[in-house]
DNA sequence: CACCAGGAATGTA
DNA sequence: TACATTCATGGT
């Protein structure tokens, strides 16, 4: 099982090289796109941080300080936006009262994904990208494509969140780049050739 | 027109 | 634990 997702990885390394995940400036932009991404195509989610960043709201702090209504109206064009404003707040303001990413840092991961999770609007998927594209943190993202990909390939039988992660988790390295890199191809993966087709044409996994 | 997108909360059994 | 429903905009 090592070999085939190592082999897996490889053969989507050498496709598409490098992704230079996640696409932010900065860490706060990092959290703040992964609630708004919840679901939603990223060319949307674009369109949302562009309107908090041209508000001089693309910060957790300034987020905290700034009420629901005006949240809602300029995250729009990321959908949910009801939802997503107050989860917006509840993940602000647990940053603001934790004392910020400093401070969060000196948590061992185990500790601080518990507390992510604590946040409501941060689910499994959510809190993880968090750990790993934020705070750097070695831990698998597990998203539909990645459930996909394990269902095509039949790496297994499993299909929950927890067991998906533990597949990779103990047949790979703990490497925080390697996981980073993992998860960004997939998604790459996914919207070039699987997307909505059951099998890829020309898929560069084929074989695997 | 239907379907999907880098999910999560809530309710039901 | 395992599903079903709801949330909402924008692209294909």
């Amino acid at each position: 099982m090592k070999e085939r997702l190592l082999e897996i990885f490889s053969r989507l390394y050498e496709k598409f090289g490098p992704q230079h995940w996640w696409p932010a400036e900065t860490v706060d932009e990092i959290v703040i796109g992964a609630v708004l991404t919840q679901n939603t195509a990223w060319k949307n989610v674009e369109k949302a941080l562009e309107n908090l960043r041209n508000n001089g709201l693309l910060e957790l702090k300034k987020l905290s300080e700034t009420n629901v209504e005006t949240i809602k109206e300029l995250i729009k064009p990321a959908g949910f936006f009801n939802q997503k404003a107050i989860y917006l707040k509840n993940i602000s303001d647990f940053f603001v009262k934790s004392g910020g990413l400093k401070e969060l840092s000196h948590l061992d991961t185990k500790t601080l994904r518990q507390k992510l999770l604590n946040v409501k609007g941060i689910g499994k998927e959510t809190a993880d990208s968090i750990l790993l594209y934020a705070f750097k943190r070695p831990i698998f993202v597990v998203d539909a494509y990645t459930r996909r990909l394990i269902e095509r390939h039949k790496l297994c039988d499993c299909s929950s969140y927890d067991e998906v992660q533990k597949l990779f988790m103990e047949n790979l390295p703990l490497d925080e780049k390697l996981f980073n890199e993992y998860h960004a191809l997939i998604v790459k993966l996914a919207k070039e050739f699987c997307s909505k087709k059951p099998i890829c044409n020309g898929c560069p996994l084929e074989g695997v």
